[in-house]
RNA sequence: GUCUUGUUAGCUCAGCUGGUAGAGCACGUCACUUUUAAUGAUGUGGCCGAUGGUUCGAAUCCAUCACAGGACACCA
């Protein structure tokens, strides 16, 4: 089965020839000297020389062949590494006797990783190139490559052969490089602000911190289930109430649920928990932190995401009532009456659950009208409490929390609150949560008597926030699949996975 | 979960109202020492996602299934 495609077979004996001539096709003997990259910045004055080049300089380039065009007793080359590409120059003067015609026409192509020595000059067409005098073969591909021109579009393809999808298109590359650096700038803005980097249990006895169903998994020797974490909440606050003032984990979390463009079974996230702070700090210190990101990543302040452009300078903070007004267009007089919203969203022909309470509808109205017209970033504060189960009550006015959402280009990024610290209120709530469950809600809390337990020795004021990272990703790098910020997005297996499976079980 | 659009050569795609499959790139052979998706000549390549059905005859029509994309719903 493996190996069968007539193009995979010619590339075998290619191999097989190459060995049998005594080259390795598999060679770990490279005396790479510099990359692509550091080429053509050490070399940007070659142009400028005589003859436009200079023989008494030597480098060694590695890289796999993208492009092959060969005219007879000459070729050229695209050789890509990771930093960039490079075209090289290949004659049959220059080569040992009979191993341009005899390997390198014959056995090397496109999708091989070589290795070429040789020194900088400029082509006649005036692009910076290596004459290549040494040429060796480190890795012979035997799979072909996509088609040079269209590469692989296919996104099937490109999801379930990552590599291809990155061998192939050097923007994904770029993409992923950025990613990266959030998830670097991101630990070192905490570390420097005195936060402490901790990891908890990826293994939960109960699944809290979220409402969402949780992955299932059984630990053997102990016989007993165990749940993939929804969220780090509870244990990252255990934390704050054993004396650590300013935690955060950088983690993936799993929810067992539906798939799409904004949600992966598998997702990663900051949450971070800061004694002594309110939602107010958090909302100074978010701004400081995409301060920080844009500084760090060279980006611009204006970022196009899709038909929009993101004004990262201009942070705006609207209570969420008043935002249905300003934002919303909704008349005044209706967001505050529960059976006037109830006529509004009718006239508009809008359905709602029934028996939503007036929190609730105002939520309704929030993500009806005004979540898609958030572009430039906005905080929205003072939600309503009935929407708000684990955020605390503002002392001023106890229908409402201090919490907050930041939505950037009509998305959610972030979610933060002065965190609820009275035990007795949160068993209320878990017991809320309970007979929920019990009355067929599977994503509802259990209830976590452990948790009590921690906070009744008493949780310092404490605020805490969580910033979903792949869909920050998406917004710097102006993608709009959550499969595309993820190397590796979940797939459904394909039906001979299915099928192997059962036969080796 | 619902609706919708796809699935044809290694890749990117044609193939109309049913008559046993087509292009470009890639690959093989030949020519070519400054090309830029090199060029010219020539050739190979396919169980048309799977299974049923309708039909003298199915890539094409119908049904079911699988996978994927998009939208909606649910969910952070």
């Amino acid at each position: 089965m493996a190996f069968e495609n007539k193009y995979v077979q010619q590339r075998i004996q290619k191999a097989q020839t190459l060995k049998d001539a005594g080259f390795n096709p598999y060679s770990n003997n490279s005396q790479r000297n510099t990359t692509v990259e550091k080429y053509l910045n050490v070399n940007d004055d070659i142009e400028s020389k005589e003859n436009k080049r200079d023989e008494n300089r030597h480098y060694i380039i590695s890289g796999r062949i993208k492009l092959l065009r060969i005219m007879g007793k000459a070729s050229f080359v695209k050789i890509e590494d990771e930093s960039g590409i490079l075209q090289a120059y290949i004659t049959r003067d220059n080569l040992p006797e009979g191993f341009y015609n005899d390997i390198f026409k014959k056995n090397i192509e496109v999708g091989d990783i070589i290795e070429v020595g040789g020194y900088p000059f400029v082509t006649g067409k005036g692009e910076l190139s290596i004459h290549v005098s040494d040429l060796k073969l480190l890795t012979k591909a035997i799979a072909p490559l996509p088609e040079k021109f269209h590469g692989v579009t296919d996104k099937e393809i490109r999801y379930r052969k990552r590599y291809l999808d990155l061998i192939m298109n050097a923007e994904v590359r770029k993409t992923f490089q950025t990613r990266s650096k959030v998830i670097s700038l991101t630990r070192r803005f905490f570390e420097d602000k005195g936060f402490l980097e901790v990891e908890t249990p990826m293994m939960h006895p109960i699944a809290g911190g979220a409402n969402a169903k949780p992955f299932v998994t059984h630990h053997n020797s102990l016989g007993i289930d165990r749940y993939l974490r929804i969220a780090p909440e509870l244990y990252l606050k255990r934390l704050i109430v054993g004396g650590f003032e300013a935690v955060f984990e950088i983690n993936r979390n799993f929810r067992n649920e539906g798939m799409d463009a904004t949600h992966n079974p598998e997702f990663t996230s900051i949450e971070f928990y800061w004694a002594y702070k309110t939602y107010k700090d958090l909302i100074e210190i978010t701004k400081e932190y995409f301060n920080y990101l844009f500084e760090h990543l060279s980006l611009p302040t204006r970022l196009p995401y899709g038909e929009h452009e993101v004004n990262f300078e201009n942070f705006q903070e609207i209570p969420l009532i008043k935002s249905l007004t300003s934002v919303g267009g909704i008349p005044s007089e209706v967001v505050d009456d529960k059976e006037k919203i109830l006529a509004y969203l009718k006239s508009k022909n809008i359905t709602v659950k029934p028996n939503l309470n007036l929190g609730q509808l105002q939520g309704e109205l929030f993500d009806e009208y005004v979540e898609e017209k958030l572009i430039d970033p906005t905080f929205i504060t003072e939600y309503p409490v009935e929407i708000s189960p684990l955020a605390r009550r503002s002392d001023e006015n106890p229908a409402i929390t201090e919490r907050f959402e930041l939505f950037i280009a009509g998305r959610e990024i972030a979610n933060a609150f002065s965190e609820l610290n009275d035990p007795l209120d949160q068993y209320e709530r878990f017991k809320g949560q309970v007979e929920c469950k019990d009355a067929g809600d599977d994503e509802a809390h259990e209830m976590d008597e452990d948790f009590i337990d921690a906070l009744s020795y008493g949780m310092a004021p404490t605020a805490g926030q969580g910033i979903g990272i792949d869909r920050l990703v998406m917004l710097l790098t102006n993608e709009h699949s959550i499969r595309d910020v993820l190397l590796f997005p979940a797939m459904k297996p394909i039906s001979s996975e299915i099928i192997d499976e059962d036969i080796c079980e």
